[in-house]
DNA sequence: ATAACATTTTTGTGATCACAATAAAAACAT
DNA sequence: ATGTTTTTATTGTGATCACAAAAATGTTAT
């Protein structure tokens, strides 16, 4: 096991008012739901503590933290990975989001009014502008404030924490994904949720969500396409 | 503020092979599922550690594990506290729960064997003897004990954790609830979704499992007696 | 060479300490 | 008495250390 591969962090600037624990747990959190860290990959405290600049103490709560949010895998040695995918696991992952999110859009459609609309409005504009210029990078990130977005519209939100942490899980993944994204999404999903909006239709919202989760990952439309990539991303292991 | 309200502890006996944070985080979740601390109860670490006569380091670890599965919440303050309820919120927790157990029912029946579905039966027996002999306490953990047995049929179950955070949210209420347990629950539920299992209808089993949720909380059938418990729990605060 | 054993290094856990931020208590003025 | 300010006590955060468990490395025997 090649336990040295690479963890690119994207080193946020870290503001007087966060604490370094804070700090350290959105820097890892970026980390894994961005793919920038290899399922299998073992990760120690101190490693982390000296490639961040800061003592072993905070590094050890954020990594706990994210096991809680079951982004990391405490293993019985005690030691902690970022957990490796098999297929069935991320059907299930993925059938789950669909069960989760379409729920979380059929309860928040109620609370949606012209001004949010607006606002998804924006961010899918973002989306395709963003599309267009091939910078596949923050595509991830602005599809996922999509769906925050649409959500927390329900101001008694209980399942968007639950939401994240099934996010956080096909993290790794939405590399991959996002790098074969070109290939699907001829239909624009997120357009369609928005008229099934403006018509407080909630059964088209669940659809239109459901539709968009499931052709997200419709680079691993088959069994042995989807297994191709897991091979890929557990190769350097 | 009544900070000092009294947290009831069953300290179980720690087993050598378990690290105290485990046993610290362990004992705090019962606490906080079977509705032993009150909400908007505040927690320091030092009062804990000297409760459970560890060192203040596990309690620290345990609590931020707990705060990250919304057991618990984090003030800006930086204070800990078990989180207050509110009508509104307590609803959206039921109907989360009803939507994600009766998807993880769903995606479990194809794995139920017939030796489970004993298991199932085994368990629902216990439910049906403590309930006769007047004992409330165990009833919650065995209700738990027999979704959990259903759900974990599936090999690839994924929503397991997410749904015990959902559990953990509404803890503070369980005894609340078990107290009132006797007047609904004339249908038992939990018959209706093994025949369910039995027949392979999916269907079916999705029902009896929103049944019996929607069932368990019927003691807050009215928003102004939910209202009442709501105002009952948080009177002390 | 390869497997089995012994040694060294690294690691997570838990304890303790210092410090600034916060809350509680006391003192004061109105 | 009541509201305001000052003082004191308590708290979370983060750093550092000790130690046993585990992994990595080195050594020997076959």
């Amino acid at each position: 096991m090649d336990k040295n591969s690479p963890i690119q962090f994207t080193l946020a600037e870290r503001s007087a008012s966060v604490t370094i624990t804070q700090w350290v747990y959105a820097t890892l959190r970026n980390a894994v739901m961005y793919g920038n860290i290899l399922p299998g990959r073992a990760l120690t405290i101190r490693e982390l503590a000296k490639e961040l600049n800061v003592s072993p103490m905070p590094v050890r709560e954020a990594l706990r933290q994210l096991a809680a949010e079951n982004a990391l895998e405490i293993q019985g040695n005690r030691r902690v990975i970022v957990p490796k995918m098999t297929a069935m696991k991320f059907n299930e992952l993925c059938q789950a989001r669909m069960a989760i999110e379409s729920h979380a859009a059929e309860r928040a459609l109620p609370y949606i009014d012209s001004q949010r609309l607006l606002l998804l409005q924006q961010i899918d504009a973002q989306i395709d502008n963003t599309q267009l210029s091939g910078n596949h990078e923050p595509i991830s990130a602005l599809n996922q404030e999509f769906h925050r977005t649409l959500y927390n519209a329900n101001p008694h939100q209980v399942t968007l924490p639950l939401i994240e942490s099934l996010w956080l899980q096909l993290g790794p993944f939405m590399k991959l994904a996002s790098a074969h994204l070109e290939l699907s999404n001829q239909v624009d999903r997120h357009t369609e949720a928005m008229t099934a909006i403006e018509n407080k239709d909630a059964f088209a919202l669940q659809l239109a969500i459901k539709a968009d989760i499931r052709e997200g990952f419709n680079f691993a439309s088959t069994p042995e396409s989807l297994q191709r990539f897991i091979d890929e991303s557990n190769r350097h292991n």
